[in-house]
DNA sequence: CTGAAAGCGCTTACAG
DNA sequence: CTGAAAGCGCTTACAG
């Protein structure tokens, strides 16, 4: 380490300075630090992480069909915003595709089996996640985007607490505003075409909508379940739209199966909105293009990866850090959901 | 190292017989990968690393904003087809997602300062792509998504041939199509929503169109160029369409523009494909739900990431590795394109 | 075909 | 506040 010479110190000292580590003089840190720029020296990773036991990178783990996958923008987005933390900070994103919750548990126990993380984003939590006992077991820290529920409670954690921090955005605030909307649009017959029960955020907003409903004093609505696909939107809306009183609106718990409704919708030759009212769910970029553009909840995935990074990084820092809670994700009106048509006549306009 | 006692080897024998090299009998290795397996010993990856100068992951630098990266599934897609390939070989990937050139540049840089990766796949290619010298500075491998063209050249390389393995798709095939279908169906005022010319696939594909319409004999054909941005579809529509002449289809570079076209045009109160038709490329899920369906070329970027993951695997274990040819894309027929309703009354139908 | 030893390039007690 | 040394856990010539 030529560094060491040119400042006239050991090789210990160096890095003692490099790591802001007490018991290094002001002058010799100066010395250091000035010999290591004119020598345009960097610390070898990996010799740090041989010896430190961590990477320096973090992971996440998607378990997506490439289909799914590709159909929602929001990893993409919150990965954009991930990374605009992690890099400053030197910080490496590992990121794996999975097809299957097998793959998935076996992806997260190679990589703390070859320690390419020091933490991990649990994006897409379920019911009872099996993840997390997992990397509780695994000793891996990590955030997770929303809070876990349905813990099965343990002799170490009879609460069925969630031993990691949660970064989180209610969704449920949307979905009460796009019932509310519509109710006040003078629907009665409003559908939910929910994502899977078996996730946390298909269940809550479904969840959201019954309790929306119920406020709204309307009868009881119709919800299909989905596995948040673009085909399953559309074989939905089909089902919907083929009853004999089909609804007037119908809420979608996220934007690809609301746009997928849209075209079901222009193929059985219905107006929007004036047969049929869409709302949608996260505000894709292609919602605003789509015609009539989408009514829909705006989430902000990059904003979200912004502080789900940081507060993993303060997690590994720390040993602990708090929840988050980002502000509710609201209802951005646009041009597919409007009076329903059977109203317009009942007010006589 | 407890295998090597087990084993009744030395530490240095268990190196050679999990890295298959020759100098172990037979016996010796099997009663090695026996004891590894029995104690559950799998070798530390990051003292691998260290002594080997290699990180077992291979990177991808995405250079786009957020939103054109949201609104295209090419990369999630590829990724899901590169992850196939590198899990079952213990290889990692690491992505970074950035903004502009400059952080593209840097991330490169700091890539392999940090030794994250030991190869990249390189996409988006552009004209005379920075990328290339500089990854061929640094000495790390790369295969690129297309062959690259107009390569400055050097001393080293008089002739500017790519330094790197290329798997390629042919997607001027794709856009030939599209014409040759618009024009048989009795289109003759057929424009194009281009992407960035800085880009390869942006001008290659313009060029396709502009030789497809030549051989077609008709006259010359608007080209409008764009970032391929959803918002830049749908600006470039309405500017086509607000001619006193307009055409009467529209062959876009993306599915995002094209289906941003569609919403324009219906905006407008235009019958798809009656007086306006569309055609998309690269056949993403939305395609076959927003209505009518689009007509698109359909391309395989989950094929594309395997292939390209086997060609720089590959690579990086022989010194050099074939360029490989994917399929060209080809034409999906569906609803978006049909014979314009000026052919029909002239042909008196 | 085998074994003892150096080396990868850091970090970190430990003694001074 | 400083320096010499061990250790992280592999790989790889090198001598036998």
């Amino acid at each position: 380490m030529d560094v060491a010479k040119r400042a006239g110190v050991s090789k210990g000292l160096v890095s003692f300075a490099l790591n802001d580590r007490p018991g290094v003089s002001p002058e010799s840190r100066e010395r250091i630090l000035t010999a290591a720029r004119e020598l345009g020296w960097t610390p070898s990773l990996r010799a740090r992480s041989l010896s430190t036991r961590r990477s320096f990178a973090l992971g996440l783990v998607v378990g997506r069909t490439p289909e799914v996958l590709g159909a929602d923008p929001f990893f993409p987005s919150f990965i954009a915003g991930v990374e605009s933390i992690l890099a400053p900070e030197g910080r490496a994103l590992v990121l794996s595709v999975v097809p299957d919750e097998e793959a998935e548990l076996r992806t997260y126990r190679s990589l703390v089996a070859d320690g390419r993380v020091d933490g991990v984003f649990l994006s897409d939590l379920r019911h009872n996640d099996p993840r997390i006992p997992l990397l509780v077991e695994l000793g891996l820290p990590a955030v997770t985007l929303g809070r876990p529920e349905g813990l099965t409670p343990t002799d170490l954690n009879p609460a069925g607490r969630s031993p990691f921090p949660a970064v989180s955005i209610d969704d449920t605030v949307g979905i009460a505003e796009s019932v509310r909307y519509l109710a006040g649009l003078g629907h009665s017959r409003i559908a939910h075409v929910a994502g899977s029960a078996s996730m946390l955020h298909g269940s809550r907003r479904r969840m959201a909508f019954d309790d929306a409903v119920r406020a709204a004093g309307l009868a009881e609505c119709q919800t299909i379940e989905t596995d948040f696909s673009i085909g399953a939107g559309a074989a939905a809306t089909r089902r919907l739209l083929d009853q004999d009183v089909p609804p007037t609106a119908i809420v979608f718990a996220n934007d690809p199966m609301a746009i997928a409704g849209l075209g079901v919708a222009h193929e059985l030759g219905l107006r929007i909105p004036g047969d049929l009212s869409i709302t949608g769910f996260d505000d894709i970029n292609f919602a605003r293009y789509v015609y009539p553009p989408l009514t829909t909840v705006s989430t902000t995935p990059a904003q979200w990866g912004r502080a789900a990074a940081r507060t993993l990084l303060f997690l590994m820092e720390h040993g602990s850090a708090e929840d988050v809670d980002l502000p509710a994700a609201r209802l951005t009106v646009r041009g597919s959901a409007g009076a329903p048509a059977s109203a317009a006549i009942a007010t006589g306009t």
